[in-house]
DNA sequence: CCTAACTTGCTTGCTGACAAGTAAGCGAGG
DNA sequence: CCTCGCTTACTTGTCAGCAAGCAAGTTAGG
């Protein structure tokens, strides 16, 4: 399991830009694999193809690495939404295939981001060094809420329901990949495929489809207070 | 934070088995809470309200401790679960409302039982000893699968379809309670409350809706393969 | 140019703190 | 007095943080 150093280390010795970098890919990966108890400075500076002290060199603290490794983090999660609302906006398409595309998105970014996920998952559990980056994670949940309002044509008034439908858009989007070896088998799927991939999105955007605004012939009492 | 010893200790000195709870118990707070590995022994004795040493004593090694809280835990997940299906059995109402009773029951189940869902949680993401219980979770799973497609009338051949059905509902329930005091705050809910709960429950029982078999006047061009 | 002084990137040795596991001990009941 | 329940001391290992050191450049002085 202890993938060989990054760089070969042919190219240029000495490159500290290169080295934070690494460190901090590093520390990102062993974070989000083994929890901020279970990862030492040493660990990360070895996958990082450096020695054990390094990470301590350039950081300070192992805090300190952490806190640096959610900042890199989130700013990711943040221009993946901006670059899916700009896809959406392009589009110009009704909210109800929009939907299916945000969705999609959701479901193909968490597929292709779990470290992103389980750094996520394990802050929720009160991991990580004592203090929560609180106005990162706002940050990014604001722009995710009116990103989303904008891309399925949700008016102003409706941010609650933008607020639900995102919460719940995450939730079943990001809960099957975080379980994906644990829940989901046990629920009797045999392995995340391909074809178990697509299923989801297809369930999901049915599910979602209900939450969306002004759809004749919805009743909807629902007035979101 | 550290709360006082749960026994005041008058009862009675020397009692195995009630040793044997409260260090269980304790284990379960601390494990569910800071993880496996921040957890001390030595931490799980002062809170059961005994000394260092005594849960090496009762359970050899911190692993079998862990082991032995996961397995409880589980036990109580069937029993909620076979409750469930009893009562909801006996109702003899119709599947949409069922299905919200369901939904009210699984939201109700996580927030009485935060510890469970953390440690599921950091289970999924491949904390505690080595080994994993995949006979326990597998138990929960298939029971689950079945009590709900019996609660809501699916045929025996939709079982595909009620594993979707499962996952969405446990990720709807779960994954908001998981992130109550990060992703929820930060998508602009103010604070868990039993009015968002209410909430919650009214949203999610109309997504979920959009999953029954047989609605009439929905076309359902999804057929679960 | 050539080299000596200095800076920067990185490594290695050390220390103190803390935790798991073990084993010896101690008090209370039967 | 002997076993059961529980505690305490000790051993061993690990890790974070620090500090000294070393080597690859970089600058400056002749």
């Amino acid at each position: 399991m202890s993938r060989p150093p990054a760089t070969p280390l042919p190219p240029r010795l000495r490159d500290a830009e290169r080295s934070r970098a690494a460190i901090l890919e590093a520390g990102a990966e062993l974070f989000a694999e083994q929890g901020y108890e279970a990862t030492s400075l040493a660990a990360v500076g070895v996958r990082a193809g450096l020695s054990r002290g390094t990470p301590g060199y350039f950081f300070g603290s192992k805090a300190e690495l952490y806190h640096a490794v959610l900042e890199h983090a989130f700013a990711d999660a943040l221009e993946a939404i901006r670059a899916g609302r700009l896809r959406a906006m392009r589009s110009a398409r009704p909210p109800a295939e929009v939907l299916a595309g945000v969705v999609s998105d959701y479901v193909d970014f968490v597929a292709a981001h779990p470290n992103f996920l389980r750094l996520i998952q394990r802050e929720a559990l009160g991991e990580g060094a004592g203090l929560d980056p609180r106005s990162l994670r706002q940050a990014v949940g604001s722009e995710a809420v009116t990103a989303l309002a904008q891309e399925l044509g949700f008016p102003p008034r409706a941010r609650t329901q933008v607020m639900h439908l995102l919460l719940s858009m995450l939730a079943l989007t990001w809960f099957p990949a975080l379980h994906d070896t644990t829940l989901v088998p046990a629920i009797g799927f045999d392995r995340p495929s391909p074809a178990f991939l697509a299923a989801r999105k297809r369930h999901i955007t049915t599910l979602l489809l209900g939450a969306l605004p002004s759809r004749r012939a919805t009743p909807s009492k629902r007035s979101a207070r």
